[in-house]
DNA sequence: GGAAATGTTCAGCTTCGGCTGAGCTTCGTT
DNA sequence: AACGAAGCTCAGCCGAAGCTGAACATTTCC
């Protein structure tokens, strides 16, 4: 997952610390990354350095969003965007951008983000290096359908559990500490504290983590790791 | 480790005695040190030397460590940083800097720091003369899964003892006095006596240096050396 | 608008790791 | 061989960390 450039992403955003949380932490997936804080900017940097993807707020200081898109199209064929809009649907444009790509709605999680950039790369690359379905041990998860099954079982998530589970098995192998999986799996804005982390491992232990071999694991003063079985 | 210059360091804190801290520290360790005590100071000298890393306190006199951190990405595309922050949760901005690279809460010790100086660097240059793998005899550690294994059996340690072996194995060859340990290996604050590492050697030796050829060397009056087994 | 599902907090309980101190062993010196 | 210093180990205490059930809040979906 990181020792290799997946893409080139283009951010743009006019909040320096939402550029700031999106660049750094996308960097750190592997992603190759540059940062417009307008739409000129987005522009002049699009042009010299093709990206793959676009991230791109709606709600820029110079021009639209939109208005963005379509001149990044009209530059380079299809130019595959991501848009991040704010939470309330009020803004009647967004009806239009459902259909167009894809959107994030703010204020988003790390999780999210990442998961909607891999589904679009999939799609207009057909790329088969960020693959659809994971698997460790014999759980299975599926990105597209939005299921996961133990022992062949399928197992019902909520929507936080679902995104948790799916942190845990894109770093599979990889201790997670309880802050680390707060910033990932929930709202950059969540104020509360990491037991909410513990109370939904102890969520997903129940559902998906009740037989043996077990494949979540706490350290204690550390944070949790997903183990594949052979490997402890 | 220590022959070569690993990397430049700017470190960023306005107490002094972290600063002499570290900045002592870190040379002992082969990187090559600037210090900073506030805001200014560091864009000042980060321009200057082109560090290949950041340490920064967050609380700093002038401006606000998060500022800095974004000023500095602006000069230079991609700078890394490491923040230092204080134990407390309760600041809201850490929610936000967590996320954005790597952080270390004080009192930290000093293992912590380097171990997370040399993730950082192992990402952000691909540098694989800092491996996430140490080896020495049949003795393995891991230090993303953190796991360890003795003869390819794993072996379950605490979080201080899986500490001090790192720092015995970083240092493997090389005599660690008992108050060389404790500086390292514990934070920095800790009050008590020599006699903890004592305890925690002996731990240690029950679950990893069981068998021969024993690893572990008590060196009597000056201390203890994780020697290979072939050079001795 | 109401029911069901989901998200969040909290408190009681359990487990575990950190540290200390005391008694014992080993080592080196005379 | 005898002594003291240094090191080893163990039991036990304490507090921190983690787990879980339940209460409460919020959102979603009919």
């Amino acid at each position: 997952m990181l020792d290799r450039v997946e893409a080139r992403l283009l951010v743009v955003d006019d909040e320096p610390n939402i550029r700031e949380l999106l660049s750094a932490s996308l960097r750190l997936s592997g992603f190759e990354v540059v940062t417009a804080v307008d739409g000129r900017e987005a522009m002049q940097f699009a042009e010299r350095i093709r990206p793959d993807l676009v991230v791109l707020d709606v709600m820029l200081p110079d021009m639209d969003g939109f208005a963005v898109a379509g001149r990044l199209r009209e530059m380079s064929g299809q130019m595959p965007v991501l848009f991040l809009t704010a939470r309330d649907g009020t803004d009647d444009k967004v009806a239009g951008l459902r259909v167009a790509d894809d959107y994030v709605t703010k204020p988003f999680s790390l999780e999210e983000v990442l998961a909607r950039i891999r589904a679009v790369l999939r799609r207009t690359r057909g790329d088969l290096d960020l693959p659809a379905r994971l698997q460790v041990g014999d759980l299975e998860l599926d990105e597209e359908a939005h299921q996961v099954w133990r022992s062949g079982v399928p197992v019902r998530l909520s929507p936080t559990e679902f995104k948790l589970l799916h942190y845990f098995m894109v770093n599979s192998g990889r201790v997670l500490s309880k802050a680390q999986i707060l910033d990932h799996v929930w709202n950059y804005d969540f104020g509360g504290d990491a037991g909410v982390v513990e109370s939904y491992v102890s969520y997903l232990r129940r559902k998906v983590d009740t037989a043996e071999p077990r494949l979540i694991h706490t350290l204690r003063g550390v944070g949790y790791v997903l183990r594949p079985p052979h490997s402890d």
